[in-house]
Order: structure tokens, then sequence, then C-alpha cells
DNA sequence: GCCTATGTTTCAGT
DNA sequence: CACTGAAACATAGG
């Protein structure tokens, strides 16, 4: 599920469950895959340690202790988060899972192992290593305009290149084209200003309706495109295969595949 | 068994 | 070098 909304909803939840306590013990299921530093210096480093603040860019989190080794946290396309106490409540594919001293436990989920742990020293260097670019909840109308530059290809694919707008994925870059009104295969070097200003501004405002709604889609705005994808949200009398129709224009929703992802679209709103 | 999947990286080809 | 498409990763669910 996690695009940035997800991601932020993450974040909040750890804001509120698993700051200032003290780590007792660490256990990563699958070090080999999903753990890019090696185990022993893991729990070494965090054994003792305690998360004292969060932070996100894009789809990545970051935990920040008190004494500086900074947690990277990716979650794939299945990652979860979860806080419990008993054993008998730990969820199914916790695939990493942080001890504190009161008894409560803190959980990775991923049932398809994607997602990634690491180690960093500095937010602001894994950035630059990673190459990510302006937070897209916050991105400018500037700041797109620099990421689209001198790109010729289709603007979904772009919107999908975390160096570029990092956070959005693709759900939410189809959203994005919905409610811009923008084709999806549109080239980014055809777009006008004032289509990339538009785009600019759906993109954080997308973001922030689905943060609000904290990334349960059914409760995402009827307006919303998001709920074309949502096939078991259709009335029971629809079929399995039948495509919802577009919420401005009751236009039949069309799929297609644009940079060898999944792409929704009214073909008559978006131009 | 068949197909699809909210992400990212890597590799081959143009 | 830039860009594109496909494959790979590992697994669930329909």
């Amino acid at each position: 599920m996690p695009e940035l909304p997800e991601v932020e909803t993450y974040r909040r939840f750890i804001d509120e469950t698993s700051l200032f306590q003290p780590i007792t013990e660490v256990e990563v299921q699958d070090p080999k895959r999903q753990l890019q530093v090696d185990l022993d210096d893991f729990r070494r480093t965090l054994r003792g340690e305690q998360f004292t603040q969060t932070a996100r860019i894009g789809k990545q989190l970051f935990l920040e202790t008190a004494r500086g080794p900074i947690v990277t946290m990716h979650f794939g396309m299945t990652g979860d988060v979860a806080y419990y106490k008993d054993e008998a409540d730990t969820p199914r594919f916790a695939r990493a899972i942080f001890h504190f001293e009161n008894g409560f436990k803190f959980a990775f989920l991923d049932s398809r192992k994607f997602g990634r742990l690491g180690l960093t020293q500095s937010v602001a260097a894994f950035r630059l290593q990673k190459k990510l670019g302006p937070d897209a909840l916050t991105l400018s109308t500037e700041e797109l305009t620099q990421g689209l530059a001198r790109k010729k290809s289709a603007i979904k694919p772009l919107l999908l290149d975390q160096r570029i707008a990092p956070g959005v994925g693709n759900w939410i870059a189809d959203e994005v084209l919905f409610q811009a009104q923008l084709e999806p295969e549109r080239p980014a070097d055809s777009l006008q200003p004032a289509e990339v200003d538009r785009l600019a501004t759906c993109i954080r405002e997308v973001l922030e309706t689905a943060i609000a709604a904290e990334a349960i889609y059914r409760d995402f705005p009827s307006h919303y495109l998001i709920h074309a994808r949502e096939w078991d949200e259709a009335p029971a009398s629809a079929t399995k295969d039948a495509h919802l129709h577009c919420p401005r224009c009751q236009t039949l929703i069309q799929k297609k595949y644009v940079g060898g992802r999944a792409t929704y679209f009214c073909p008559n709103c978006q131009v």
C-alpha cells in the first residue's frame, strides 16, 4: 500500500507509540534480504537506544535515535506497521520487531519482503545518496518545473520518478493527473506553464486529502478517481470487470499501461 | 494453475 | 549519455 500518505500515517503512528522508550531487543527475520547493514551491528547500535523523533522524505521514513544513528525504513509494496504487547498478538508478516522496555513491541510488517531497513548517520546524506527530490507534499511549481525541465517522456512515469516528486506512487499519480485533467501520456515538454502549476497544486492537494483520510481510500472524496480502482467498493451488482464511471462526466474510466504500470484515466476529461 | 499487485533496481537495447 | 521496456525480487489473493 505504501505511497506517501501511508508512510506519513505510519510516521505519525510511530510518533504516538514508539518514541522515548528504551529498546531492549531487535529481531529481523530475513536480514540477508531486508536489512542493508550487518544484523549484529544493527542490534548493537539499537539496544539501549531510544527513538527520539521521526522524519520522512517521500516514501522513505527515518527514525532518529538519541545518540545519533538513524534507522531508515522503506515499505516497498506491502509494508505496514503494528504496535502490540502480547506475543499472541504478533501480526502475520512481522519481519522486524523492536522490543521496548515497557513490554510493548513495534513491528515492521511486509508480506512481499520488498521493504528495506538500514542505518544512516544523516538524513541529508541519505537524501543525496538516493537522489531524492523535494518532498511531493510541499512540492512547489518552481520545483516541479525544474524537475520536468528538458524531459520529453510521458508525464506519468516522470511523476513516479523519486528524483522529481518523491512520494508519488502509481495510484496517487493517476489521481493527481485526473484532478489536474491531464492525459497520463502527455509529453512533459508539451505542458504549458499553467498546466505545470495546476499539476503541482493537485499533487499537494491530493496528498493532503489522502493524509487527512489516513490513507484509507474508501474515505477519499467521492469525486476522486481512486474509487474506480477499488472493485470491491463497487455495488454488489457490478461485475468484476465493470469499469466505473468518471465522477465528473460519467464517461467509462479506461485502463491501459503507461510506463509499464496500470493506469486509470478518463478519456473525456483528461487531455 | 493463471493473473495482478500501492516499489525499486538492474540490465539490455535503441 | 538519455531514455525505454522488461525482468527480477517474494508472496498473497482473487
